[in-house]
DNA sequence: GCGCATGATTGCCC
DNA sequence: GGGCAATCATGCGC
């Protein structure tokens, strides 16, 4: 039985009668004759022996009920005829209205009442690394991470290769953005099609139809997430496999070794030089500040390590000092030392130093 | 291919 | 956070 049947919503039929063409209008003589005033058929005695002196009013309602529900099991052809006869109805208006209504206050209404979704924050990192990538957004390739591998000494080979192999994955992920957003828009088109086309004989509200519209993108965009996630996975991958400098290290050129032995036999004594200091010969090697104190760390402790080896090149830069002295503006430029807060000046090889006191 | 040189990383200490 | 020591990973000459 269905629940409007039950009476349980009396005043919906309350005041209609004739419930299609054929019906003869309220009060006529056929009335009392007709089916629908039937005993037989459930609903109408005791539901409306109280109303309009024994009318049988609500028979049609229950009739027009029991039409809905049994319409699927009709043929197609029966179906559609019969589905054409309820459209048309003249109280199809009224019963659509108050079945929404119903609709609406229950638990179908309270499904996904969180309609303001706030931006997932997954998404949003994704989103940036894919832009910062120039995966995403109107960055093109030439704006990506590609133009900043680290390292003066990066080849233009391995550039090229780079930027070659990112701007594979960004093409993929175009395409594959491309081919969401057409099965996401079919799906969802199709959906509303077909809420719509049924919300001629169900209750479906366009405020539903937008609900599920926003369901559909709710699902879609999950698929959107693993896609992100697999192309950010894809560029991490491919920036490990091209940028990180253990597997790329360079030797720095002769002419930046020879700068940093220079600084570093020419302050022996306190080989710690200062963080402008090191800015400098950064700018000069054309390496990083990092790169510079990596140098010094390694130097000072392979010179301790090696100390033979170590005095014989200390010797060496220090001959290289005196010279430089002997005939200034061609020489180490440590000899001056114009470095703000650098060491001893030309320590050499004297060993004096309070670095090489220390062992 | 091997061994050494060398730049980078890691863990620890101060 | 900077420095030290050990270690890793790669470059390079032989």
């Amino acid at each position: 039985m269905h629940p409007l049947s039950s009476g349980g919503y009396q005043p919906l039929s309350a005041g209609y009668s004739g419930m299609d063409a054929a019906s003869p209008p309220p009060g006529s003589a056929d009335q009392a004759g007709s089916p629908h005033g039937d005993p037989s058929n459930g609903g109408n005695d005791g539901q409306n022996g109280a109303g309009g002196g024994g009318q049988p009013q609500y028979t049609d309602i229950n009739q027009i009920l029991d039409q809905i529900l049994n319409i699927t099991d009709q043929s197609l052809d029966e179906a559609q005829a019969r589905k054409h006869t309820l459209n048309c109805h003249r109280m199809k208006s009224a019963l659509f209205s108050v079945l929404c209504e119903i609709k609406e206050r229950t638990v179908l209404s309270l499904r996904n009442v969180q309609d303001d979704n706030p931006p997932d924050p997954q998404l949003m990192r994704l989103d940036n690394m894919l832009v910062a990538e120039g995966i995403m957004g109107n960055g093109g390739p030439d704006k990506s991470a590609a133009a900043q591998i680290p390292g003066q000494d990066s080849t233009a080979i391995e550039h090229t290769d780079y930027k070659n192999k990112l701007a594979q994955i960004r093409q993929i992920y175009q395409q594959e953005v491309e081919k969401y957003d057409q099965g996401c828009n079919e799906f969802t088109t199709h959906v509303m099609n077909l809420l719509r086309e049924q919300s001629r004989t169900r209750p479906i509200t366009p405020k539903e139809i937008e609900r599920m519209v926003q369901i559909i993108n709710k699902k879609f965009s999950a698929i959107q997430i693993q896609l992100k996630q697999s192309t950010c996975e894809a560029v991490m991958i491919l920036r490990s496999r091209f940028l990180d400098a253990r597997r790329k290290r360079r030797n720095f050129s002769k002419k930046s070794s020879e700068i940093l032995n220079e600084y570093f036999y020419s302050n022996l004594a306190n080989p710690y030089p200062s963080e402008e200091v090191k800015e400098e010969l950064a700018r000069k090697c054309g390496i990083t500040v990092s790169q510079v104190s990596n140098w010094f760390g390694n130097k000072r402790i392979r010179y301790k390590k090696n100390i033979v080896k170590a005095q014989e090149e200390a010797n060496m830069y220090a001959a290289k000092a005196a010279a430089a002295a002997a005939n200034p503006g061609a020489g180490s430029p440590w000899g001056g030392s114009p470095f703000p807060g650098s060491g001893s000046g030309a320590g050499g090889s004297d060993g004096g130093g309070g670095f090489q006191a220390g062992f």
